[in-house]
DNA sequence: CTTTCATATGAACAACTGTTCATGTGTTTA
DNA sequence: TAAACACATGAACAGTTGTTCATATGAAAG
């Protein structure tokens, strides 16, 4: 069904239209998920995941470990709590975070793989 | 060595300082993989590749898909092949693209899974 | 060669992002 | 209660991003 399209000649049939509008999930879950990439978007952010790969840590620790400043990290783990990347174990005046669940982790090794080509 | 830390009581020890550092790639490559990330951070970008999943498809028809303008399409595509996660093959006067590989496809799916819970 | 069509690109603009700095909140200890 | 500490947060700032508009490139047709 070119003529719906733009091109003259060989462009899609209609029956690829219809399975993309099949298969293209709804406007706000394709939102959540850029949203979700948007995070992992930061070397910053993907610096503190890494280091709670090893274990849970206190804000402070991260900072340190990463040498930035306890407002910086403080902001990116917000942004990390937010979109469920990691979660929060409060421990006297300490804050300990530690990764939500494994997806983490599957999805920056799976980015890792093609950066790695 | 929570000394050589912030905390004065419970926090990290110096064998996850030395796993975190040892595990942790090295900047360029975080960054890499911060910039890969960012590619998917975008719902418009994110619809492209879903397209792409169906088909090879040249620039107007995916434009006239998802109803954006050809200049839109045409700058994120450049993005998107940039980054290596798609690939263009010209004929005659159309430029059809599509997926470079499967990594694509493989980090959209990890993503969709923590996203739909 | 000129026109037409598909695509690419540069400039400009508003919207968004990440850091810093200053300060606020909540908890423990003296 | 006051001080000290770990962390959170708001404002402000520069830097980045995605779209639009106008125009350029490159290929095919007349």
């Amino acid at each position: 069904m070119c003529a719906d399209l733009c091109c003259e000649e060989k462009c899609i049939h209609q029956d690829i239209v219809n399975k993309v509008e099949t298969h293209l999930p709804n406007d706000e879950t394709l939102y959540d998920l850029a949203e979700l990439f948007k995070v992992f978007g930061d070397s910053t952010r993907i610096k503190i995941l890494y280091a709670l790969f090893e274990a849970e840590m206190c804000v402070c620790d991260i900072a340190e470990l990463l040498n930035l400043t306890q407002s910086a990290i403080s902001h990116q783990l917000r942004v990390l709590k937010s979109a469920k990347l990691v979660k929060a174990r409060r421990a006297g005046k300490t804050v300990f975070y530690s990764l939500s669940d494994e997806h983490v982790r599957l999805i920056i090794n799976q980015g890792m793989e093609h950066v790695i080509e």
